[in-house]
DNA sequence: TCTGAAAATGAGGCGGC
DNA sequence: GCCGCCTCATTTTCAGA
C-alpha cells in the first residue's frame, strides 16, 4: 500500500540515457545498464507512470524555422492581488511567442522568454499584444546576443549548438 | 548544386508533430499528412541532416529528481573585453547546475538559469562556485515561485504541467 | 517524389527462474 | 525482479511508377 516509488541507480541511468537520446532503443539502454530488455521496459513504464518523464520531444533549431530572436522580458505588475497575478499569467500563456513564463522572487514579478522571427516582428508583438496587458506596470526587455549554453538534460550537461 | 533546402508544408507539419511527441511512429505521422511511410522517412532524414532537428530527448520532471529549485541570475562583468566575456562563458558552461547561459543586451551582461535541489544547495553553489568567478562584478538572483508556462515546441503552444 | 512490399530491427507479453 | 523466447509493430531499404 504505502510503498512510495524511489528510483534506484539503474532507473536514474535510464533517465540519463533518454535525456541524451529520447529514441535510444531499449536494447542499447539494456547494454549500458547491464540488464536484459525486459526490466528496461518495466522500469521505463514505471518512471513514466510516476511522472519522472514529462514527455518525449524533438528539439528544433529556432533559427531554421523563423524564430531566430530570443528576448527575456522582466515584468512588474501594478497590483499584486491573486486575481491580478492569475490574470496576467493567463494572458501570457495565450501568447504563442511567449515560450516560458515564471513568477519570481525579487525586484520584478515575472520573467518571460519570448522567441520570434526578428526585431520587426518583436515590434509588432510589443505594440499589438504585450503593451495591451492591463496588469503590467513596467516591462524591461533584454535580447539574447548569444547562447553560451542551452541544456535540457539534468543528468548530463551538454551544450547544444 | 546550389539548391538550398526549404521545408514545405508537409515538412513543417512533421516537425510540429514530433515536437508534440518525439516518439510518434512514422505510420501515424503519415496518416496525419496524408502520405505513405516512405516519404516521411526520407523527409525526416533530410530535416535532421539540414539541422532542423537538434535532437530527440526525454524531458524530465525536475522536482522528482532533486532539482526542484530554479534560479535566474543576472550577471554584470567587471570588464567587457572579448577575453573576459569568453572566460566567463567557459566557466559558466562548466557548472552543471547552470542549465542555460545567455549573453544579453541591456542593463546586465548575462542571464543564467540554474536548477538545484533546494536553498541549502544553492547556498553551497554560491559560496563554492559562483562567488569565485573572477570576471563578475555584480550578481542578482531571483528564484522561481511558480512556472506559469514552459514550452519547448515552437509550432505548438502547449503548457506542460 | 511518391506507392507498395520485403527485410531488418525493436517493442511488448508470457512462462519460468 | 530478472531472463529468454515468442509475436507483433515499427523502421529501413528496394523496385517500380
Amino acid at each position: 500500500m504505502n510503498n512510495p516509488f524511489r528510483p534506484d541507480k539503474t532507473d536514474l541511468e535510464i533517465l540519463r540515457l533518454l535525456e541524451q537520446d529520447g529514441r535510444m532503443p531499449h536494447k542499447v539502454i539494456a547494454q549500458h545498464v547491464h540488464k536484459s530488455i525486459t526490466p528496461i521496459h518495466s522500469r521505463l513504464a514505471k518512471l513514466q507512470n510516476e511522472g519522472y518523464i514529462r514527455r518525449f520531444t524533438a528539439l528544433l533549431n529556432p533559427r531554421k524555422i523563423g524564430r531566430g530572436l530570443t528576448a527575456y522580458t522582466q515584468v512588474i505588475l501594478k497590483v499584486h492581488s491573486q486575481e491580478s497575478l492569475e490574470n496576467f499569467m493567463k494572458q501570457a500563456e495565450k501568447i504563442n511567442e511567449v515560450m516560458e513564463c515564471y513568477h519570481l522572487t525579487g525586484a520584478f514579478d515575472f520573467l518571460l522568454r519570448i522567441t520570434i522571427r526578428d526585431m520587426d516582428a518583436y515590434n509588432e508583438l510589443l505594440l499589438k499584444k504585450l503593451s495591451n496587458l492591463p496588469e503590467v506596470a513596467q516591462m524591461q526587455t533584454s535580447f539574447v546576443i548569444s547562447e553560451a549554453k542551452y541544456n535540457t538534460a539534468y543528468f548530463y550537461s551538454r551544450s547544444d549548438e
